[in-house]
RNA sequence: GCGGCGGUGGCGGAACGGUAGACGCGGGGCCCUCAAAAGGCCCUGUCCGGAAGGGCGUGUGGGUUCGAUUCCCACCCGCCGCACCA
């Protein structure tokens, strides 16, 4: 017989054809009839993070969707109906960047990369239903991202305010975070960049922070990201308590809050600090002798790049406002500073400094030489109370941020401990109405406005006569114009667009003018699970009916790079929309996984390093299949895994021998047949093939919910190199079952070849069969070696029979010999029986 | 500093508290071949031993257990996230 040799580039787009002609992977959203033994629900949605279109997919990409396929293929052979979609996140900088540097417009280089994203994602045999396919700049897309942003809006959870943003004086632009670089530096020009108050959007995604903590309870992610996002939204319990300053005007105190997640250490509060950016800084500042100096420091601390300022090692700097407000508790008058260790963003943008509890502002005040109060004692520091006065009680050790006994504070309070005093000194202070407990998060609203190109354009006019005016939704999308130069010029490139820019406003018929801003890409990437439910719907976003059949999201999968920001931002819209009648969940992805990074020689993939491997050049050597089943093969698809170009000849190896095997089977046997019974009652190596055949599935079928793809692939390699050995031993359809059940339970990961196998060998469709079932008699075992301890260490293996009881054991395990040589002659003083698998003998 | 994850052969990695190292890579030997490629078979943690067999081995030190890579405590190292968050 002619040698045949496994051929992925003629197998491969032969079955991807098919797979086009038929649609095979297009699913509709007719309703599911209910089903009665109400096993399983019918509907599954998978889902992989949507690709930002950039030049090439990269190996990432590979990994991402061979997980997702893999996953998406399971549910489908268990019987449900997998939505498993595709879309580009459109908008973004990099296209734009790059329409700058060469004057190619963004649409078009997206668009190029758009196709090349389709030819890879085919050219991998990914199972998407492509009739849903979407990117996120296309208008049809976008108009409803605009109809979001809206609802918002009339929501009052999207606002506009002033804000300090990234600002390049050289290059006239405001600067996205990412694009200034360590040196607090440009990274396109290289100028030192400035801070700059402008008018921003937000979204209030604050007022979601209780809900956003809560219901990541509800949902099965990893604990890791759980944590990442409890950490983000950073709630804290404590008291706002108010701080009055009669300095300015006695008539017209005015009343300063502070958070505090100390209010046991009020008493020893000696001084306050305010934020750079606080608003009243320069007022307070104003007419006194240091009115210049706080001027120059403000000025200088908000230019400060953030990773200079935020060093918690810098030494402490600041300067007195010549100010002092009131502390509510004791009535002293303390002294107020400017400092750039207290921040604008959290609390109030002001604190109440407490020296001898808190290392930072213990740090102040040995730099301003500031009086330190111990207000709590520390437990088991012998002496009473009373005894302590001075900085340090007599006890040393400050700061001392601890746990123990309040001290110079008040007789109400003195002796008790500083978990008690918290409730009490804010029950006090609500009380005389000087403060209230409080709880505060960490998390910050949303900044969504770039002054930029290539995003959704913010669907708000200006009206010189009716103000700010949202574009009424029969006038959705407001399309982005053509525009001749992307280079930002103090505004964004829009603004330059006149005609675009001018218009009427809706409710007066005046001149209006467009928000020429445009959305962060986050707000773009936060729906479109959504969208792909209903993604060719004209007249709404998604119809509810359509919601009903999928969402939520059956099985999220993506970068754990996405673990705060894209996963927390969804999650705030599925809220929002939620609590605007639009959505009637809570949470858009039930469970998440998340996969590592492909590293090669155990550094990130780059350009600069040049050890890049690019999946259209393994492809093109070895085919899809198998650079996707090695990327699932090489360890567990959560850890990062490096690129071994030898390991991937081992996967290649593997798929060619089943390949060979296969067709070497069905030649024997002439024709392709579906009767894949087996001889009915197996012996010798039929029993034993028909027995690894069963094992491999019942193992697959486990490792797939379990996402331990690599250990599954392995028990494949497994049942091939147990068929190939035995294949002379077997009879015929014990070898053909063998292999079928091998391409059925490998078609999760190599689609292909898996698929060919098995048409070569029935003559059917492999993904159109159920998925297999493992027999449970073929499970077990009649005979098994029984291992053989004498104290604890493995001394012989014998065989034993499975039925055999306990003390049939214990027999077993006292006549092996090497046992008996072991044993010889001590005293047995325990006998552990572990059916199925061992004896242990204790001895003395 | 806080939080999370992880440390197993030459390498990637397997092991419901029960035979440590499945599977693959790499390495060695052999078969096929005029030769090579491709393929096939065998060996491969380490030390002693001819072999049988035995000692030692899962970052370190303790503990629980008949038995620990697995559970508990302390520590060391590495990676990731957050970080002057009041």
């Amino acid at each position: 017989m002619a040698e045949r040799r496994y051929d992925p580039q003629e197998i491969e787009p032969r079955w991807q054809a098919l797979w086009a002609r038929e649609r095979t992977w297009e699913v509709s959203n007719e309703p599911t009839e209910s089903r009665t033994d109400g096993l399983r629900a019918l509907n599954s949605y998978i889902l992989e993070m949507l690709p930002y279109p950039s030049g090439e997919p990269h190996i990432g990409h590979l990994k991402v969707y061979s997980v997702g396929d893999a996953i998406a293929h399971f549910h489908r052979r268990l019987g449900a109906r997998v939505l498993h979609p595709m879309g580009y996140d459109a908008f973004g900088l990099p296209a734009e960047n790059h329409a700058i540097k060469t004057g190619v417009q963004p649409r078009v280089s997206t668009d190029e990369s758009i196709e090349s994203f389709q030819r890879q994602f085919r050219r991998w045999g990914i199972s998407i239903d492509w009739s849903r396919e979407f990117a996120t700049c296309e208008p049809s897309y976008y108009r409803w991202t605009q109809w979001i942003f809206l609802e918002l809006f009339r929501a009052g959870l999207a606002y506009r305010r002033e804000a300090a943003v990234k600002w390049c004086p050289k290059d006239q632009t405001v600067l996205a975070n990412e694009q200034v670089d360590a040196d607090g530096c440009c990274e396109r020009c290289g100028a030192l960049v400035e801070v700059k108050q402008l008018e921003q959007w937000f979204l209030r995604i604050t007022d979601y922070a209780e809900r956003l903590l809560g219901d990541l309870d509800t949902i099965e992610w990893p604990e890791h990201v759980k944590t990442m996002q409890r950490n983000w939204i950073g709630r804290s319990e404590g008291a706002e308590v108010i701080f009055r300053c009669e300095d300015l005007d006695p008539t017209h105190p005015v009343d300063y809050p502070v958070f505090t997640t100390r209010p046991d250490t009020l008493f020893g509060a000696t001084f306050f600090v305010m934020a750079p950016e606080h608003p009243d800084i320069m007022r307070l500042a104003e007419g006194t002798p240091n009115e210049q100096a706080v001027h120059d420091y403000v000025n200088h601390a908000l230019n400060e790049p953030n990773e200079e300022r935020g060093n918690a090692d810098k030494p402490k700097t600041g300067v007195a406002l010549g100010r002092t407000v009131t502390n509510p508790v004791n009535g002293e008058q303390i002294p107020m500073y400017v400092a750039d260790y207290v921040l604008m963003e959290y609390g109030t943008g002001a604190i109440m400094a407490v020296p001898a509890h808190d290392e930072r502002d213990y740090e102040f005040a040995r730099a301003f030489d500031l009086p330190v109060r111990r207000v709590i004692f520390p437990p088991n520091a012998h002496d009473s109370v009373e005894a302590a006065p001075g900085e340090d009680g007599g006890v040393g050790g400050l700061p001392y941020v601890g746990d123990g006994t309040l001290v110079n504070s008040h007789p109400d309070f003195d002796g008790m401990p500083n978990r008690e005093a918290i409730g009490a000194i804010v029950a006090w202070l609500d009380r005389e109405g000087k403060g209230h407990a409080s709880v505060n998060y960490r998390l910050r609203d949303w900044l969504v406005s770039r002054q930029r190109y290539w995003g959704t354009p913010i669907p708000i006019l200006y009206c010189e006569r009716c103000g700010m005016v949202p574009v009424p939704e029969e006038q959705l999308p407001v399309e982005l114009p053509e525009i001749e130069d992307y280079t930002p010029k103090g505004r964004s490139p829009l603004a330059a667009a006149e005609l675009w820019v001018n218009t009427t406003c809706p409710q007066c018929g005046g001149p209006a003018r467009r928000e020429t801003d445009t959305m962060d890409t986050f707000v773009d990437s936060s729906w479109y699970f959504l969208r792909y439910c209903d993604a060719r719907n004209e007249q709404a976003a998604w119809g509810p009916a359509a919601l009903r059949q999928w969402m939520p999201v059956d099985q999220y999968i993506g970068g754990v790079e996405h673990a705060i920001l894209h996963l927390m931002y969804a999650r705030f819209f599925t809220k929002a929309l939620a609590d605007l009648g639009h959505l009637d969940f809570q949470e858009p992805f039930q469970a998440l996984f998340t996969q590592g990074m492909v590293t090669k020689d155990g550094a990130k993939m780059s350009k600069s390093r040049g050890n890049v491997v690019s999946p259209a050049s393994i492809i093109e050597r070895v085919g899809a299949d198998t650079a996707r089943a090695y990327i699932l093969f090489v360890g567990p698809p959560e850890q990062d895994a490096d690129w071994s170009d030898e390991g991937v000849e081992g996967v290649h190896r593997f798929l060619s021998r089943l390949w060979r095997l296969a067709a070497d089977t069905a030649d024997q046997a002439g024709a392709p047949n579906a009767d894949l019974s087996v001889p009915s009652a197996p012996q010798g190596a039929d029993l034993e093939l028909l027995r690894k055949a069963h094992w491999a599935i019942d193992k697959v079928s486990g490792d797939l919910r379990r996402f331990t793809f690599n250990t599954a692939i392995a028990a494949v390699m497994e049942l091939i190199n147990d068929s190939s050995r035995l294949r002379d031993a077997v009879a015929p359809e014990t070898l053909r079952f063998a292999l079928a059940t091998a391409a059925s339970v490998l078609f999760p990961f190599a689609p292909h070849v898996s698929a060919d196998a098995y048409d070569m060998l029935t003559g059917e469709r492999v993904w159109e069969q159920p998925w297999p079932q493992a027999e449970e008699s073929m499970l077990e075992r009649d005979q098994y070696e029984l291992v053989c301890q004498v104290n604890g260490k493995v001394r012989d293996r014998v065989q034993a029979s499975s039925d055999a009881a306990p003390h049939e054991l214990k027999e077993l395990c006292r006549a092996a010999p090497n046992v008996m040589a072991h044993v010889d002659g001590k005293e047995i003083v325990k006998e552990i029986v572990v059916p199925g698998k061992l004896v242990n003998l204790v001895v003395r």
